[in-house]
This record gives structure tokens, sequence and C-alpha cells, in this order.
DNA sequence: AGCTTTTAGCTAACGTAGTTAGCCAACCTG
DNA sequence: CAGGTTGGCTAACTACGTTAGCTAAAAGCT
């Protein structure tokens, strides 16, 4: 039997793309082995079984959306900032709707766990954005909530087909950004 | 073997309510027989299957969140309607989180299907709130998408206990609420 | 190099969940 | 009361996650 050189890494990544593809719903520890070449068994060599892959898979979809918005934020202020963040942070979640999908209701098992340090990371992308704009101190964790809330509903229902009548979507969320940005500039 | 004297919607109500309890990944035809002090394969009398079921408790949920937000609305224009539908929304969700999970992601079949009725009056108690302001015809559906995403966007976060940190939850809701008032009466 | 240890793959087997087939008793209808 | 319809049942099959235990490939040591 030759070996095939699977780490946890490779396995977690393997996962998270086969995710993406078939839905995270659909996405079976059978199918992941035959993708990554290997018998199902030989992959709770790598991965404590499909809870832990789920919680790696939402670790790594964290990390991946704050490196995107954090990057995509660089250089920008204000009105700008927000729009590049809100369009990266959609765009991610439309690429890779499975991996996305498995942080919804993953609860950080401590403070050092991967997932609370990457969610973290993801918040201080959406947090650089709103310091272009004057919003008091008592106001923020509000504003990043209503913030969160707007671009994770917008994508998670676009994702599920949810928004079925005319108007165009993408249209849509470019008039929810210029209305996020009114509100926060007249604070 | 006595007969239980099931039906359809009572299948479908049961499990709506198990899925509240449980969580809907939780949901199990074994635990919904045993529920309904009925063996597994005797649910399929009443139901089509996992998918079916999902459906029925999905277009359940869909209408009873009509019901609640329609009926909150009534009366109320304005500032004082949004309020009132969104928290209408949110309590809904909070209270019934199982059933309101089983709607995400899941697509009409066609115009007449239960789902599609019952999502159509949804969106239409939230059109009614739209009308208290004066958004213009062509930013209706703009405006609509909006207000989805923050109410579903905002209570699917909370249930997935994804705000974490320190300022309360409600405060932050109300706050949201009055920052799409303003956002909206400013158009 | 050769020996030992570790480990990544394997097969076999088990438990649980969804589903189907087919039987039978309880209800409804004449 | 006879006959059909139907809602319950048991038995059995499939698919998936998981564990146990084996073996050979790689890695490390002398």
């Amino acid at each position: 039997m030759p070996r095939v050189g699977l780490d946890p890494a490779a396995v977690v990544a393997a996962g998270a793309a086969l995710a993406d593809e078939v839905g995270l719903a659909n996405l079976t520890m059978g199918l992941l082995a035959e993708r990554v070449g290997v018998r199902t068994p030989s992959l709770y060599k790598h991965v404590g079984g499909q809870e832990d892959l789920n919680r790696r898979i939402a670790a790594l979809a964290l990390s991946e959306a704050a490196d995107a918005v954090g990057g995509a934020v660089q250089g920008y202020a204000g009105r700008d900032a927000l729009a590049a963040a809100a369009r990266a942070f959609r765009a991610f979640v439309l690429e890779h709707p499975g991996r996305y999908a498995a942080t919804i209701g993953m609860e950080p098992s401590g403070p050092d766990d991967p997932l609370a340090i990457a969610g973290q990371r993801l918040l201080d992308a959406f947090m650089a954005v709103l310091r272009g704009y004057e919003v008091r101190e008592s106001d923020v964790d509000h504003a990043l909530r209503m913030l969160r809330s707007l671009c994770h509903g917008f994508a998670t229902l676009q994702v599920a087909n949810a928004f079925q009548w005319s108007a165009d979507i993408d249209e849509s969320f470019e008039w929810l950004i210029a209305f996020a940005d009114r509100g926060l500039r007249a604070m």
C-alpha cells in the first residue's frame, strides 16, 4: 500500500473544497476519503471525526475570510473601506458556500481555540471599517453587529437562493452598502 | 395494535416542536416516532420521508412567522410598524429556532408550493412596513432585501450564539431598528 | 547497512439512521 | 355483517460514521 502523504491540513483543505462543491450537508467521510485517494477509516489518522473536521473547516474558512476582508480594506477608509469589506465578504461566501456554512453555529471552546482567533480577526477587519466613521464608543458594538448581520444575512440568503424575484441582486447589495454608509455617516 | 390517530399535520407539528427542542440537526425519524408514540416506519404513512418532513416544517414555520409579523404590524405605521415587525420576527426565530432553521436553503418547487405561498405572506408583511416610509418604487425591492437581511442575519447569528462579547443583545437589536428607521426616513 | 520504532494506510466489523416491503388488525362503508 | 381501505407493525436493506486490529512503509538509531 503506497502512502499518499496526507496530513491534517491537506485533509481539511480537501474537505473544505469538497464542501464548497457538493454542499456541507453532502460532505461525507466516504466522499472525502475517495477525493484524497484513501479508504474512509484512514481519515481518522488525521482528523478526529466529522465533528472535528467541521470545526477545522470552519476555522480555515474564518481565517480565509479574515484575510480576504482585511486585505480588501487595506488603504481605504470611510465608504470605500465599507464597500470593499462588504464586497470581499460576500464574494468569499459566494465562492466558498460550503466552508462558510461550516462556521454557522460553531462555538469556540475557549479563547485560544483557532476558531475564536480567526473569528476575532474577521471581526477586527470590520472594526477597522468603523474607525473610518465617527461612531461613538458606546455605539461601536451595536454598529459592528449591524454590519455583521447585514453582510451575513445577505450573503447567506443569496447562497440559499432566497432572493427569487425581479431586482438584480448585485444592485441590491450596492444599494445596501450605500444605505449602511449613509446611516453610519449620519451619526 | 391500537391506532394513535395521527395525520400529516400532527406529525409535522410534532416534528417542528421537536426540532425546536433538540435542534433541527438532531431531529431524527426515530426520535419523532418515539415522540408521537409510534414505530419509525409508521411515519412514512403520513410524510414522504425526512426531506418531505423538513419541507413541511419549513412551510409551517414560514406561515407562522408570517402570522406573527403580520399580526404585530396591524395598526402601526412608520417606525412603530418597523419595530413591531422586527421584534416579532426575531422573537419567532428565538422561540422556534428548529423550525426556522428548516426554512433556510429550502427552495419552493413552484408558485403554488405552500412554501412559496407562506414565504410570500411573510414578505408581504415586511412590504407593509415599507409602505409607512417614502420609498421610491425602484428602491422597494432593495429595501425589502435589506430589512430581510438585517432581521434574518441578526436572528440567526443570535440563535447560533455568535454574539459573544460584551454589549447587551436586546439593546443592539433596538439600536439596529433605530438605525434602519433613520435610514428609511432619510430617503 | 541493518535493526527498531513509529505511523499511515488497510480490512473487518459494529451501531445508528433512513427507507422499503409486506403483513395484519382496526376502522369505515355498503 | 362483509369488504375494502388504511394505519400500525416487524423484518430487512442501505449508507454512513466509527473503532479495532493488522501490516507495510517511512523514519530514526547504532
